[in-house]
DNA sequence: ACATAAAATTCTACTTTGTAGATAAAACAC
DNA sequence: GTGTTTTATCTACAAAGTAGAATTTTATGT
């Protein structure tokens, strides 16, 4: 009975694209989740993420401009909708309660 | 390649566990989790979470006493290692730091 | 124009997490 | 003992995470 969540990567994933917005596309995002979260990420990764989250409707994307680069195909430019980050809120809000309940003993764990 | 990160259920139940310090047992998570969030969960989900934080050095438990004159197995407690705090703790940081560079327009999307 | 290289997305396959429902175990009351 | 309560475990499947190969599109050199 779910397909309304946010997993752990895909919630990286946005968080990725509101830092890029907006120029958030699959390599960039790729880049700025390896370069904060110190972690291997593949292309494919990314772009698997991008599609649920589009399909769950916390994302939209529009092609960009042909660059003025070496070559290569359009860059799909990634935005998060108002339900987008109205989920990504919430998670955020009761994370920061949790937190606020949780008592320094219960972090001191052998 | 991974094992060693932190699913976002995961992460909710390593949070109930610190709120309920030192009486975190199953039951008591999954009813945590749902006034916490207001989502359905099954004592089921939870355990399957519990085992896979254990075995990946997050949690550590111990059977509880018995005789509370109340009837049923004996509790199995919860409580966060060192390494599972330390984790807890980095994506916490992650996500605080992208939030602090995520601009309004980012999250104003249609 | 044509071949080649570059930049990006999409496809295929597999592992790990998430979820539900059924089953089993342990402690208590009688 | 039998039955009831409280809890944990088992089995099975769906969703999210991951990696590598394949494909598509655009630009540049000749």
């Amino acid at each position: 009975m779910k397909g309304s969540n946010l997993g752990e990567f895909e919630e990286l994933v946005m968080l990725a694209i509101g830092v890029l917005y907006p120029d958030a596309y699959g390599v960039a995002i790729k880049d700025e989740i390896i370069a904060r979260a110190g972690r291997s990420v593949t292309l494919s990764a990314v772009h698997a993420s991008l599609h649920r989250l589009e399909e769950k409707g916390f994302l939209q994307s529009e092609f960009g401009e042909a660059s003025q680069k070496r070559g290569g195909k359009r860059k799909k430019n990634f935005y998060i909708t108002a339900f987008g980050a109205k989920t990504l809120e919430e998670v955020k809000s009761l994370r920061e309660q949790m937190w606020g309940d949780i008592g320094k003993v219960a972090l001191q764990g052998n």
